[in-house]
RNA sequence: GUGACCGUAGCUCAGCUAGGUUAGAGCACCUGUUUGUGGUACAGGAUGUCGGGGGUUCAAAUCCCCUCGGUCACCCCA
């Protein structure tokens, strides 16, 4: 039972009802909302040629140590996806849509990491991304439809965590000059951080450990090294989501994992999870990406979703709860089970959610079952019913009792009963 | 990749420190009390390679080693 070949494997989990049913919720409840802004779904492969991911940074660990990358039997190399914006853009780059280009996804994305709370191998996504101009305001539509959809969901303990950085140039001479502070700071920081200078400045910045965030707090700030034009850019965003009265905190050491980020950055977290795992979506704008991949230079803008972590805060703030009841009739046959058969056949096919026991058990094992089925009514067809031509209609949830009816009336009845 | 804790019935766990007859409890499940009626109560029943392998011992769920798996944290991200 407990032996390491048939389960799931290491960071994956089977989703059962209710849970199936809340990520199914979800996704539609997401598609809506984008779909109401003109964005319309896009449906990637779950895997690519290894170098539409190396795009994201040979210094990201997503690269260098997270990807399930593998050789299939034509010798291609190629990787499981990690994120679904590289995709995208590779999919722009390869059909040229008619821009500007606005999609939404919803889909599993793998990493190869230790699991822990709120982090898995395999983790669904949903998000936005679109092509096509460097207006301002489409930042904030996207960050706008972040917001509500986090809204509709009935969450109230996110905040929007903001920046800039910068054109590429603003972001080459601001990670020269952290480069030279660091340097110099280089014996307040942790070893790890030491580590990290070599590769990746920026992410110093992210570091939680409390010797780095001294030397941390004291860094440059990117908002210095901003040219005019980002500056512009970067009011202009903000300025968008005053207007729609969309809170944010403005948080210059936001340097997020992927390489391909210019200008704005944001992302979302949440007080409400109890866990280290406490960021539930970002992204950002992406101006270079598609250029990178063969395409003409085309700025984007987008975001991703932790569908996984967004749920946990649903129920760590007790709204987007599960489903409410599976069944709503279930149908107990004394006489052979062909009766139920047939009702249960017709009912279906009306539309009510109808369930019934197999192999000729006992009344009680029966009732029992229905009790346990969760369904609010239970049809009683025993060989007193099947003489009278009658249905006994049982009420398993409230003080209606039984009674009973004419099998011809049974349809009726129910919609009088389940409304 | 690093660290800490954990691994006994379907689930939650006791037993392990000072090794010793057929390994326990609660919940869930099945049957009955109720010759046609669930949710309460009572009675009975089924269920375990004590994660796996090796070692110590007359004897290991219990001690030692290895291994696999889980959880949480670091790194990083959603």
């Amino acid at each position: 039972m407990k032996n390491s070949v048939y389960r799931a494997p290491k960071g994956t989990r089977d989703l059962v009802w209710p849970d199936s049913e809340r990520r199914r919720s979800f996704i539609d409840l997401f598609s809506a909302i984008a779909g109401s802004a003109g964005y319309a779904e896009i449906v990637l492969p779950m895997f690519e040629h290894i170098e539409v991911f190396q795009r994201l940074g040979d210094g990201t660990d997503v690269v260098s140590k997270e990807m399930y990358d593998f050789e299939d039997k034509g010798g291609r190399n190629l990787a499981l996806r990690p994120e679904q914006t590289a995709s995208i853009v590779r999919s722009y780059a390869e059909h040229r849509p008619s821009l500007p280009w606005k999609v939404w996804y919803a889909g599993p994305n793998f990493r190869y990491e230790r699991a822990q709370k709120g982090r898995f191998r395999q983790f669904d996504q949903v998000g936005i991304e679109a092509l096509g101009t460097e207006d301002a305001y489409l930042d904030v539509e996207v960050i706008a439809i972040a917001w509500r959809f986090y809204e509709s969901l009935g969450l109230k303990q996110v905040d929007l965590l903001l920046n800039s950085v910068g054109t590429l140039q603003d972001r080459i001479r601001y990670i020269e000059a952290l480069s030279e502070y660091f340097e110099k700071q280089k014996n307040g920081l942790s070893t790890e951080a030491q580590e990290t200078l070599i590769s990746n400045p920026l992410r110093v910045l992210d570091s939680k450990r409390d010797e780095d965030i001294k030397v941390v707090s004291e860094a440059p700030s990117i908002l210095e090294y901003l040219s005019d034009e980002a500056k512009n850019h970067f009011n202009k965003v903000q300025e968008g989501l005053n207007k729609l009265k969309i809170p944010y905190s403005v948080k210059p050491n936001l340097v997020r994992g992927l390489d391909y980020y210019v200008q704005t950055t944001f992302e979302f977290t949440t007080k409400s999870i109890d866990a280290a795992q406490d960021a539930i979506g970002g992204g950002g704008r992406y101006d270079g990406l598609a250029a990178e991949m063969g395409a003409p230079a085309t700025p984007g803008v987008g975001f991703a979703l932790g569908l996984d972590r967004t749920l946990m805060a649903c129920e760590a703030e007790k709204t987007f709860i599960g489903p409410g009841q599976f069944l709503q009739v279930y149908v107990v046959d004394t006489t052979g089970g062909e009766n139920s058969l047939v009702i249960t056949d017709e009912l279906r096919q009306k539309g009510f959610k109808v369930d019934r026991s197999f192999g000729n058990r006992s009344m009680k094992a029966q009732m029992k079952a229905a009790d346990k089925s969760g369904a609010k009514i239970a049809l009683i067809i025993g060989e007193d019913e099947v003489e009278k031509g009658v249905v006994t209609i049982r009420d398993l949830r409230g003080e209606e009792g039984q009674e009973e009816i004419a099998s011809d009336s049974v349809i009726a009845n129910l919609e009088k009963r389940l409304g």
